[in-house]
This record gives structure tokens, C-alpha cells and sequence, in this order.
DNA sequence: ACCACGTCCTTAAACGTTTACAGGCGACGT
DNA sequence: ACGTCGCCTGTAAACGTTTAAGGACGTGGT
């Protein structure tokens, strides 16, 4: 390996030899506490000079604060993509903090892994994305009091973390009078085999508008076009059908097989906890989408009123859900009985 | 801010006080050297009742490595976005790194801010990806002897960096191979506003192939519709067009505003440094894709050949891109004089 | 003239590791 | 019995900061 130069060995020391002050001078400085003009100027010109770089490591060692925080992706399918780290990366980034990242790839084994090893970096917070349930080194964080936020979902363990996750009540009241307005009177929601906050958020707000909700429950062996025949066969049938990735594209995809009009005969919604949006919207697929952006931003925030002392809320709702009307849905057609 | 708890006070002399060895052995513990079996029974026990974790803000200081890598982003547009960082993340950590990431919004200041601060978070070497041309913190990296790699372009400062990028030979071949085999005999080549290595390399590749290449530099005032006309308006029109993003969706849609059709009078391909793909893919358009899966391991193994010592080449060439054939190219049609 | 006080500065002690150096000690060859 | 050699371990000195404690010095009130 390329040997380390030489510019990066001037300290504290060098700096204020040359400024002819203290090293706490010279630390007093480089962190803008007050000090005399006439030793600013001689220290600021000396750090300039010499081309000092302070040492983070060091700096961390002494103030046990390593400016430092630490997000994990469970896998990275289901998950926003850059955008959510740019904005993350952003938020804390204007508050000094640098974000390290790792992806766990779906094994819990390495999920835990990964949270120890952002314990040995000594990281002041941590964001978990979607996490699994159990983490041993959970219990670490916990006892060393460094925050510890999960994004989207939780379960097992982390139910003890505060959880960030986007308020579906807005989308879903929009959503119920789009259909509504539209003269749906039922709607079907498909019920994942996964368990999907964001689904169950916006059955209630269905409901809340007086809309008339039936749960299909598929089982394991049901494909797409099974699910669309059995709404269909039903007395009083709705009209609509809501579901999650990825059981929505084969959804419109068996109503193509199967001739049923989209949306004369079937108002098709898709729910969006992920980044397909752009595929939605090329598709004209109506749907309750999420800015990652907001995303982003309201966890770094909160993160940041956390280290700042408030304690927060033991759940987060970002308005960062919307419903996007399009072509898959409209008005409901005439039924046969 | 919540009060650090003790659990992370445990130190190397705590746990050679309960061992009855010195902090000497357990760092040779922790660091797996080599230890007599007594001493590594016991200092295994004492790590594990006390639930030790090594402080790496210690450990760098000390030891001048920090076992983390910097990684910016110029900006968020053009770049392949997370699975690049996955595989690039993964790669590394498996060698014992972390990766820190940030974006610098396409702000050259910001940009330099950026390297200042991993320079002071001593990173063992830093990924540009499409940095700006110059860089006043490079100097220092080089004076420090920091690797610093570029990755897909690079101008200016950072000429004297280690360049990755995709190999465009093999595509371009099959490019030609295909269009050629389609009797196609003229191709235009659209140059964008900002110049495409990719589409350079792309270019002579058709060359050696024996296409002829037209090369169509649009006037800044030029949309779609005038190139598209433009290239149809040549004598001994070429019958097919490659584009990059996003001239290339314009290009598509011009064809169908003036009914030219794709690829029956004229052949459509992309390429795409970016991560297009996926649209691309679902429309049908045929292009020149990367894959950033094999960018990103390639980054991180040729860093971590650098910091084992190898000297890299100026220019890493990975076999990234590939030619996917689909609707929007075809044989040549017949062409009116 | 003296004391109290403020401002600016310095001294020195941490923070938790890594690692060069040397000491202890048993085995082995003579 | 004695040097020699290896192995294991301990001692102690860094690494570059932050920060508590207190010193120096000038100012203003009595």
C-alpha cells in the first residue's frame, strides 16, 4: 500500500508551534470558540499553511462522539432506493454526521453482524430498514442508550424502537373518495402473505369513508387469475381491487387474460410501499405511491431531535404517502348480477 | 441526548483485569495473533461476560488505518443507483471496510466540502463517481497517499486517478454484428450536449465493424423532432439511430409524432450509462446496458488490490455492458432515395 | 494601594488502542 | 551446569484530540 504522506501527520501540535499558542488554543480555534483575534489570525494562517486536517479519530477517542450514524437495509429489493439515502445522507450531513451503510442481503446472521460492527465504530445512531425481528446486539445499543430507529416496519425486538413510517390516512381518504365519486361501493383488498402496514392503514381509512371493504385472502396456491375470478364471482361484487407489488401487475395482467375491462369492469389500485412508482405511472396504474425524499428527510430529522434530547414518539408518521389517480381506475360500469 | 450507558466503557483493561492478563494479551486476543491457549480461554470468557466491544476510534488513532472508504456521488441523476453502492459495500466489507457515502447535488463546492471531511475522517480511499474536474482537496489525497478512483468518467484533476469503467468493446461488436446483420449499412450517431465516453467507445466499435457512422450533432435550439428529420433527410439516409438518455426517449417519440416507424424505416438503440433499464426494457427499446452489480465489485476489488499494494492500471475497463436486442431494432426496411 | 473580576491563555490529564522492546521461563544441546 | 533459543507475556510509550483547572494580566471599584 501506498505509504501515508506527510500531510496529514501535521497536528494540533505542529499547528501551534508554528502559531506560537497552546494546542487548546489551536483546538479552541478549529472548533470557533472565542479566542483573541490576534490568535485567530495567527492560528488560522498557520492552519492554512501547513494544510492542516484535524483528526476525526482523535477527536472521537476524546469526546466519545464519533459524528457517525449508521443505516442497514435488510435486502435490498422492497426498499427506496437512493433517493431515501440521498435525503437521509442530507439531513444529518447539514448537522455534521456522515452515514455509513451496509445491506444485510436478507440474512439475520449478518444483520447482527453489522450491528456490531457499527458498534465498534462507535456510531451515534442507527437507522434499520425494515428489520428482522431479533438482533442480539439490539439489546447492546439499547443498554449504551444510542438510538436506534426502525424505517417502514417492525417487529419482534424492535417494537421497542421508535418506528418511521409514512401516514396513509391522507392517501386513503383521497383514495376512498376517488372511488367513491366514482360510484364504487365495494372495494376488494388483497391481503398479501406478508403482512402490509401500509394495506391495513388504508382498509381502515376505506372504512372510514363507508366504503364497503371485502379482504380476499388468497391461498398459497392461488395465482392472480384465481384471485380475479373469485372477485368477480362474488354476490354484490366490488368493483375495485386494491393490492401491493408485486401481486398487482399480475393482477392486471390476468384481467387482460381473462377480458376484464380496465377499469370498466374493475377499477385496478395498486398500493406502493417500494420504489415501482415509475413503472405505475408508465402503465397508468393508479396508486398510493411514497416520496422517498420525505422519507428521508423526516428520519434524519427525527434522529437529529433524538440525539438533541426530545424523546420521540414511539411511532413516526411522515406525510410522505400520496394517491395518484390514473387510468386504472374510474368510474364503476354496469354490473351483472 | 440519551446518556451513553456503560456497557460501551468496557475497555481492553477491564477485560484484562477480569482475565488476570495484560491489555497486551487481550489486544493480541481481539487481534487474533498468536496467544497460548490458557490466556485465550480466559480472555474469551472475560470478553464475553463483559460484553467487550473494541472502540475503533482508539484503534485508528493508534493504528492510522480506518478501515472505512468515502464514496460520493456528483449527483443523483446519472448514477445506477443502489445496486452499484450494494455491491461496492459488499465487496469491500468483506475485506473488513465500511463504506460512507454521500452526494454532492451537483455543487462543486459541496464536492470539495465532501472530500475535506473524509479527509478528516481519515478514509483509507475514496470513490468519486463522475467527479467534477477539479477538486482542491485531490491535492491532498495524493499528497497523502489516499487512493482516490473515478469511476465511470472523469476530467481535469482528476486525470491522475485510476479510471473505472465499463468495456464497451464487446456490445459495441454485437451492436454492429447486429445492425450489420439486419443489412444495415449507415448508422447515425447522435452526440449529446455533454460528452459520452460511452458513446465514443461505442462509436468506433461500429467503425471497426465496418458501419458507416454519420455523426449527428444537434444545435442547441434542435429537439427530437428536428434530429429525427434531419437524419431522414440525408442522402443515403442511415437506417438507424443510436441515442443516449434522455435524447433517446424523445428520439422514440418524434418517430411516432411523425410516423416513422420503429424499426420498420428506422432502427432505435440506446445506451444507456445509466439505469434506464428497466425502462428500456419494458418499451421495448433495444440497448447497450450496464451492469452495476459488476461495476461495483470491480471497484472494490480493484481498490482493495491498491491498498494491497498493485499499482493500478490508469484505465480499469470491467466487463459491465452488454447489447440487448429488442423491438425497436430490426433489419433495415426499404429505404426511399 | 488593594481586591475582585473578566478575559484569554496554558498545562496536563485523560480517551482506548497498538506495538516495540524486554523479561521470564522451560527445553534443548553441549 | 551452562549458554542458547523460542515462546509467551508484560511494560510503557505513543497516536491527536478535548477539556477541567488554574495562571497571568489588565481593568475598574473602593
Amino acid at each position: 500500500m501506498a505509504p501515508r504522506g506527510e500531510r496529514l501527520k501535521v497536528t494540533l501540535h505542529d499547528v501551534a508551534a508554528r502559531a506560537q499558542v497552546s494546542i487548546a488554543t489551536v483546538s479552541r480555534v478549529v472548533n470557533e470558540l472565542s479566542v483573541s483575534p490576534a490568535s485567530l489570525a495567527r492560528v488560522r494562517a498557520a492552519v492554512a499553511e501547513l494544510g492542516y486536517v484535524p483528526n476525526a479519530a482523535a477527536r472521537t477517542l476524546r469526546s466519545e462522539r464519533s459524528w457517525t450514524m449508521g443505516l442497514i437495509f435488510s435486502d435490498l429489493r422492497n426498499t427506496l432506493g437512493i433517493e431515501l439515502l440521498d435525503a437521509l445522507s442530507e439531513t444529518i450531513e447539514a448537522a455534521g454526521y456522515s452515514l455509513i451503510i451496509s445491506t444485510a442481503r436478507g440474512s439475520a446472521e449478518r444483520y447482527d453482524e453489522l450491528m456490531r460492527r457499527f458498534l465498534e465504530r462507535r456510531v451515534d445512531a442507527l437507522f434499520c430498514i425494515r428489520p428482522p425481528p431479533r438482533a442480539g446486539s439490539l439489546a447492546r445499543y439499547q443498554a449504551a442508550g444510542v438510538p436506534v430507529m426502525a424505517l417502514f416496519e417492525r417487529s419482534g425486538d424492535f417494537e421497542a424502537s421508535p418506528l418511521v413510517r409514512p401516514a396513509f390516512s391522507e392517501p386513503g381518504r383521497a383514495l376512498a373518495q376517488h372511488l367513491a365519486g366514482g360510484g364504487h361501493a365495494a372495494v376488494a383488498v388483497v391481503r398479501p402473505p406478508s403482512r402490509s402496514p401500509a394495506l391495513a392503514a388504508l382498509t381502515e381509512a376505506l372504512r372510514d369513508e363507508r366504503l364497503r371493504v371485502e379482504l380476499v385472502e388468497p391461498a398459497e396456491s392461488d395465482g392472480a387469475r384465481e384471485i380475479v375470478a373469485g372477485v368477480l364471482a362474488r354476490p354484490d361484487r366490488p368493483t375495485a381491487i386494491v393490492a401491493v407489488d408485486p401481486l398487482v401487475r399480475a393482477v392486471v395482467g390476468a384481467c387482460h387474460g381473462l377480458g376484464v375491462a380496465i377499469p370498466g369492469a374493475l377499477s385496478v389500485v395498486a398500493v406502493s410501499d417500494l420504489a415501482a412508482d415509475a413503472h405505475y405511472r408508465r402503465h397508468g396504474v393508479s396508486a398510493v405511491v411514497i416520496d422517498p425524499h420525505r422519507m428521508g428527510r423526516a428520519s434524519g430529522a427525527a434522529m437529529l431531535a433524538w440525539l438533541g434530547g426530545s424523546v420521540p414518539a414511539e411511532r413516526i408518521r411522515v406525510q410522505a404517502a400520496s394517491f395518484a389517480a390514473r387510468a386504472s381506475s374510474g368510474p364503476a360500469g354496469v354490473v351483472g348480477g
